[in-house]
DNA sequence: TCGTTTTCTGACCGTATGGTCAAGGTCGAG
DNA sequence: CTCGACCTTGACCATACGGTCAGAAAACGA
């Protein structure tokens, strides 16, 4: 049946178009939230008739879920740091990293899911309750396991990981409060190095992660 | 000149009306954001005629404005806790129960607040420039000072508070995800107890601060 | 080249929104 | 009681929004 995506003009444009669409809304709809964007704005970001936004995406709601769900998986993503990692220094300290690096690359996308989740998660409330639930109690069971193998404290899973993500997705969702009290200038390059460091730090200082010590002598 | 506020009927309506509109926008704006947020939907959780929201305030961005005014005072006056403390055990400890609190008992401020901020803070940028910059050196400067008497570790202050804000108010930001990931129910007062307990731990720990242990001996 | 499918877009529509207004009601001071 | 100030509200308005559609244009397969 359906000819499975041949390397034609037409899909190359069709390509092209959806993710400047795609791109366009991710940018609006963290700026203004869902309520406050409109299909016109978007559509002149994108440099595209609203008609043809409409064309591809069939309405505003249709569109604002693909944004979301690709948001969401880039996180999944960086979430395999996590697994194949022998204790929580590497573990956490790489998730730290890797999600610190989403805040600063993908800072829109994660206002969109903030947003989303601060209204009630109308869109993505599956999402929650399914494939988040599951890869939560996954990791909490890495760190129970941690803990049971005294390579980090006794702390609540279920807090520490709350922790990890209101730390890292804070430079993105707040950061024009960060921004702000920078001097009004975006964090630099080395600014970012040494969010990352401090983060770490203390985190990792703080439940007690010992960097793999007890086998060494 | 204004005769200063008898207490007459008329002020008494005022003043219960002013309430009931602020307590109903603050939870609209929260729910919806200011663009999803309509008047008419504010008037009718107020129990007030669409009409007479404009008659005590003129437009949605001066009713806007005065709730997202509310938070954060409620916010400077949590941080007084900060102040009047030996070290960053009762300091930071206190600072943290008192964020704690207000994430539980004004979600719907915070996720205002939140949401104003990652718009591009339209309406109180000049607070974020003044009143909060100010704050913010304040403690800094109170930190660096812990720090210097050997009180805590040697964490970079701007990165420590923007870790307090965050793990505070992911609570309230985020509490929708927090209570789909806890079987869709809301935190009860010992799980509330015990995220606060587990987020001082952690970071009382991961800053190495002692409590006033020195001078005991 | 020709017919078909996909893409594009200006013009249009119904609705919902923020805000206005004028008329009527209520209260307090003297 | 009376008058002026304050409060209340249904009806109304202009605008802007999400979405539709018909027809033109472009790309494709044969």
């Amino acid at each position: 049946m359906a000819a499975p995506d041949r390397l034609t003009k037409r899909n190359a444009i069709r390509r092209e178009n959806e993710r400047l669409i795609l791109a366009a809304a991710e940018k609006v709809f963290a700026e203004a939230g869902f309520g406050g964007a409109t299909m016109q704005l978007i559509a002149d970001m994108a440099g595209l008739p609203k008609a043809n936004l409409h064309y591809y995406f069939a309405t505003k709601e249709e569109l604002y879920r693909k944004v979301v769900q690709q948001i969401f998986e880039i996180w999944l993503h960086a979430a395999e740091s996590f697994d194949k990692a022998p204790g929580p220094v590497e573990g956490i300290g790489a998730y730290i990293d890797a999600k610190m690096e989403i805040s600063r690359r993908h800072p829109f996308g994660s206002k969109v899911w903030a947003s989303e989740v601060m209204h009630g998660a109308p869109v993505i409330q599956d999402y929650l309750e399914t494939t988040l639930r599951d890869w939560t109690e996954g990791r909490a069971a890495v760190i129970r396991r941690w803990i049971a193998e005294g390579k980090m404290a006794p702390v609540d899973p279920h807090h520490l990981l709350y922790m990890l993500w209101a730390t890292t997705q804070h430079y993105a969702d707040f950061g024009h409060q960060i921004e702000t009290l920078n001097g009004g200038r975006p964090l630099s390059a080395q600014q970012w190095a040494r969010a990352k460091e401090s983060v770490k730090a203390i985190i990792l200082k703080g439940i007690g992660a010992t960097p793999a010590q007890a086998d060494i002598i």
